[in-house]
DNA sequence: TTAGGGTTAG
């Protein structure tokens, strides 16, 4: 038997250690003396601090678990913990079911590391068995384990459950709240995750950080300023602000609802230390905005102040070049990164790749890709071809679509540059040909779909869609206004439309585009001074660019466009991108 | 002696 102060004398002990070596002398202390095999919880403790610890060695926790005979659930419970939030989830999986091999019985906290384990490995599957598990071990009015199944159903994608698993909860937290509130964020249902939110603030419960970051999350995706604003001042009345995560969010919701200028203001004006994320969103906010030399002065700024950039901030300062057309800056800023010690990754060179050839320079952007010492991925080759479209090069275009094949590429897309390219030389066989592959393969298209906000309430409109109350007035409208920027010189610019039908009927597809109903809409429904705000989940296309500038001039209206990649600010009939996106 | 919810990216 060993005495309990001893014990404590140990475990303090263990607790001071900050490096692994200092746990390997403790370790060989505690085989020496009798304490790893006689003291449960000194041993429990260093398992514990050598599997989680940001100085711990999982291989190494591993090694000294393989080393206690017969181990025990407190033995079991960080080990399993460890790899559960490892980049191996999948081990903590196995060694779950091998824990039931040696007949230890999990308890509820082996089963919530289990639970987190199949949520980060998104293994649906064996979410359901373990959920089954919680039952028949009799875990299932734990709150914390309900929270845990909550956030792994929305994580895997079973809302149904999630919502099921959160209504029979007997009793709830902030916490099981925040599972299902950021659940849905970043599930791709941000209404429902916001009208949540509202829910909490009105029962009186009170809105932890994490709840805020849900929220804001929400407003980021729908671009709604309004409910941005309102969950920032909750956030400054609860005095969350002095989070750095939170104000972190809050920038990004002002970047992507469209107000740089009012993120700007809450980065400059931050109570508390700024981290590398603070810093990366607001370059990337800039880049959103196509404010490219504010982009530069920030990352000078970071170095003034000492602060260290990472990969993910030269990803932002390169976008910013790109979107700003500043493409010796940027050429300059990608050959600058090696003496930084930055790695270039494939995102860097599929920006610098944009970033040359759109300003024409293919040759130079084709011998980067060359030179790389990584792979090139899809939306690399898919750069280059693109940029192939705009200035007419045939024999890099076949490059480019010939590697997308062998990379099993079935992006439809990639069909239509390449039957541009060739269609810009009027060579109709190879148009064909390509036409007949991508028949064959039956290439599939994302849908793309825009929404824009009216009083409150969030519009969504789909690519030809009849399904909104008002379609008729909307196509109708639609119609006024081809009729009217008609006048002003546009002509469609139907080669963009993939189908092979007939020049009018490619119009016809064109007109309906997700954004331009969406336009059509707020020209309808909001009044001349407000500015129409348009959200789209792909790239905005060169028609419907084309024609927003015209309506911006012909119908007198402020229209901002976030697309995918950014922000386009249309005005009296020229656009903030200055055409170059 | 141990558990739940979380910000940036072509």
């Amino acid at each position: 038997m060993i005495a309990k102060s001893t014990t404590t004398v140990i475990n303090t002990a263990i607790q001071k250690c900050n490096s692994l070596s200092h746990i390997k002398q403790i370790q060989s202390h505690l085989i020496s003396s009798g304490f790893f095999q006689f003291s449960p919880s000194s041993r429990f403790k260093l398992l514990e601090l050598t599997a989680i610890s940001s100085y711990g060695n999982l291989s190494y926790a591993t090694l000294i678990f393989n080393y206690i005979n017969n181990p025990s659930t407190f033995d079991w419970n960080p080990i399993i913990r460890g790899y559960a939030q490892s980049s191996t989830p999948q081990i903590a999986l196995t060694l779950f079911i091998s824990m039931l091999r040696a007949s230890q019985k999990p308890d509820a906290v082996t089963c919530s590391f289990a639970l987190k384990a199949c949520a980060r490995a998104l293994a649906k599957f064996e979410g359901y068995m373990m959920h089954s598990f919680v039952i028949r071990s009799g875990f299932m009015l734990d709150l914390l384990l309900q929270t845990t199944l909550t956030d792994l159903y929305c994580k895997v994608g079973e809302f149904g459950d999630a919502r099921k698993v959160f209504d029979e909860m007997p009793e709830r937290d902030v916490a099981s709240w925040n599972a299902l509130i950021c659940g849905l964020a970043q599930g791709g249902f941000p209404n429902e995750a916001l009208e949540l939110f509202h829910r909490v603030c009105r029962m009186g419960m009170k809105a932890d950080d994490v709840t805020v970051l849900g929220a804001l999350s929400a407003c980021s995706q729908m671009g709604v300023l309004k409910e941005g604003d309102k969950v920032w001042c909750y956030v400054k009345k609860e005095r969350l602000d002095l989070k750095v995560i939170v104000c972190n969010a809050v920038i990004d919701m002002y970047c992507k609802c469209g107000f740089v200028d009012k993120a700007y203001d809450v980065f400059r004006s931050m109570s508390c230390e700024k981290n590398i994320i603070t810093w990366n969103t607001m370059v990337m906010g800039f880049a959103m905005h196509g404010l490219g030399v504010e982009a530069i002065e920030l990352l000078n700024e970071m170095d003034c102040v000492g602060v260290c950039p990472d990969p993910i901030t030269y990803l932002g300062v390169l976008c910013a070049c790109n979107h700003a057309g500043l493409v010796e800056e940027g050429h300059r800023l990608f050959n600058s990164m090696e003496e930084k010690g930055i790695v270039h990754n494939v995102k860097h060179y599929g920006t610098v790749v944009d970033l040359l050839g759109r300003a024409g320079r293919l040759n130079e952007a084709y011998e980067i890709i060359k030179s790389m010492p990584i792979s090139p991925d899809i939306v690399l080759w898919q750069t280059l071809l693109g940029a192939c479209n705009t200035y007419g090069n045939v024999e890099l275009a076949e490059i480019a679509s010939q590697k997308l094949v062998e990379m099993g590429s079935d992006s439809c897309g990639d069909y239509v540059l390449l039957s541009n390219v060739y269609a810009s030389y009027k060579r109709w066989n190879e148009v064909g040909r390509v036409r007949e592959v991508m028949n064959i393969k039956d290439s599939k298209k994302v849908p793309g779909f825009s929404y824009t906000e009216v009083g409150g309430v969030l519009h969504k409109f789909i690519n030809g869609d009849q399904s909104h109350p008002c379609w008729r007035a909307i196509y109708a409208k639609l119609d006024e206004i081809m009729y009217r920027i008609k006048e002003h010189g546009y002509v469609s610019g139907t080669r963009f439309v993939l189908h092979d039908i007939g020049e009018e009927d490619k119009e016809y597809v064109l007109c309906y585009h997700s954004e331009k109903l969406a336009v059509a809409f707020g020209l309808l429904t909001t009044s001349h001074e407000t500015p129409i705000q348009v959200i789209k989940n792909l790239r905005i296309c060169v028609d419907c660019h084309a024609v927003i500038k015209l309506v911006s001039k012909v119908y007198n209206r402020e229209i901002i466009v976030r697309d995918r990649a950014r922000f386009h600010r249309f005005k009296e009939g020229t656009c903030s991108c200055r055409d170059y996106w």
